[in-house]
DNA sequence: ACCTTTTTGATAGTGATATTCATATCTTAC
DNA sequence: GTAAGATATGAATATCACTATCAAAAAGGT
């Protein structure tokens, strides 16, 4: 897969024409809103909360919700975006231009800090090979309370 | 939390009865039925997998869809049971009364491999502390292709 | 601009899980 | 052991996120 990290806005663009061109689909206002909403909000976002900005800030495209979850499973495909998966409060899309990172999570408040280590990847990897796994993905989230919520809890105590 | 770790039936029992008085819930042939199920069976259960098994084995009990969602739930609240979201093959769950341990999951049979790393969790505990965060928990799922599907693949190329 | 193909939005459908409610079952107090 | 008061149950229904269908609209090669 091509890595897409730290890519500008217009190479990204270039790129997703080219996806299209190639699975012979057609580039629409729909298709490219979603992705600079996505490149111009580098945030995660769930179906329904992409849908409910793109309606918000262009409503004379009056896009409908199957169209966001078309483009998001497109773009997903494709790499151009992708998601984690958190339990109660559903899944949730980012767009990958970014290096490849995992997820740090506060249960209290859903605060997400992103993080990368190069020794877990490792290790992964060979976890994999040891129980004769091709790896291809992974799915890495800590839970746990953040500073701030601490501080809270000791103030409310 | 406690732990339940490589406790026997009975104590797992009166683990569970206790939870039950403590909260003014009461003990049922259901929820002790389900609670046997998961301990004999020690695989990873969809709901209404889970349903079905107790439904054949327990066909007196007539026990409905909805009360083994509800056992799941109140189990999994009092940490007796884990569960794991595998995307589209739905939600698992197993009984908590093993090691700790995380997921290697095969994306095209669904097979479940359980593995533990204690570098990996050591280095978890690092990335917390680093960002503040106390850590209570993580989900960590590593997604691949298992060896037999890998030949599958192959023989039918 | 035309013609073919794909895309769209609205709507209906789906599958997993949650809720409702009348009845059944459990627990406690006696 | 039994009655009284509580919670739990199963069946049916509702809900939620997501997917499929379909007629109308828009894209893009010519």
């Amino acid at each position: 897969m091509k890595n897409f990290e730290t890519m500008s806005y217009d190479e990204l663009l270039k790129e997703f024409k080219g996806i299209l061109k190639a699975n012979a689909l057609k580039f629409t206002k729909q298709r490219e809103t979603i992705l600079s909403t996505l490149y111009n909000n580098p945030k995660h976002f769930t179906s329904e909360c992409l849908y409910l900005l793109v309606k918000q800030k262009h409503p004379e495209l009056n896009i409908g919700i199957a169209t966001v979850y078309r483009t998001l499973s497109l773009l997903e495909e494709n790499g151009l975006v992708s998601s984690i998966s958190l339990g109660a409060q559903g899944k949730k899309f980012e767009i990958a231009n970014k290096p490849h990172h995992d997820h740090l999570i506060c249960s209290e408040c859903g605060k997400i800090v992103e993080f990368e280590n190069e020794q877990i990847e490792r290790l992964q990897q060979q976890i994999a090979e040891e129980n004769g796994f091709i790896l291809t993905d992974h799915l890495m989230q800590l839970y746990g309370i953040c500073s701030e919520c601490q501080k809270k809890k000791e103030d409310g105590d």
